[in-house]
DNA sequence: GCCAACGTTGGC
DNA sequence: GCCAACGTTGGC
């Protein structure tokens, strides 16, 4: 079991819209940078969970909680021309980009991008390298104990 | 809207 | 295979 922090911009899919979902999961499309794509093909396993951050957004920050809720299966969007994420390199018998679906866990307060930053626990944390820009990074297990308990006060064994 | 960082593209 | 140009990300 891993652990991940996945952004989502709140405009196209917050912590409320996907808890609002079709059985509050969502396929999370669009990916177009190979290292987030090869973590989804060959590291994420069903079950593994997300914290689900909001990014480009006034209050960027971890607004919640997710679970990875399918392997990973080409992205439909890459088909179609009519998609911003259409890919005219990619073809349906040789896709390029992989997702997986998400599943809603629950929702948490906002821990906002500064709060993070001023933890000394997490001085290694992916998501805050400097300029990183990955849309999806691996959270250590210590990271990932230390935000849920210290952080957020809740425990990570009724998730 | 600015801008720094960085991945990708494409000419050579 | 190098590398300059360009596009994108994402915080501020």
């Amino acid at each position: 079991m891993r652990y991940w922090l996945m952004k989502s911009e709140p405009d196209d899919c917050s912590i409320d819209d996907l808890a609002a979902m079709p059985d509050q999961t969502v396929a999370w499309y669009g990916v177009r940078n190979y290292q987030a794509r090869n973590f989804m093909m060959h590291q994420m396993a069903v079950g593994d969970l997300v914290f689900f951050y909001h990014s480009s957004c006034p209050a960027p920050g971890i607004a919640g909680i997710a679970r990875v809720a399918s392997p990973a299966y080409p992205d439909a969007t890459q088909f179609d021309a009519a998609s911003r994420f259409f890919d005219p390199k990619s073809a349906p018998e040789r896709p390029r980009w992989f997702n997986v679906d998400v599943r809603f866990v629950r929702k948490t307060r906002l821990i906002p991008l500064p709060e993070l930053r001023a933890q000394p626990a997490l001085a290694n944390m992916r998501v805050l390298a400097p300029a990183n820009r990955l849309s999806i990074t691996p959270v250590d297990p210590d990271e990932w104990r230390f935000i849920l308990t210290t952080m957020l006060e809740l425990d990570p064994d009724e998730l």
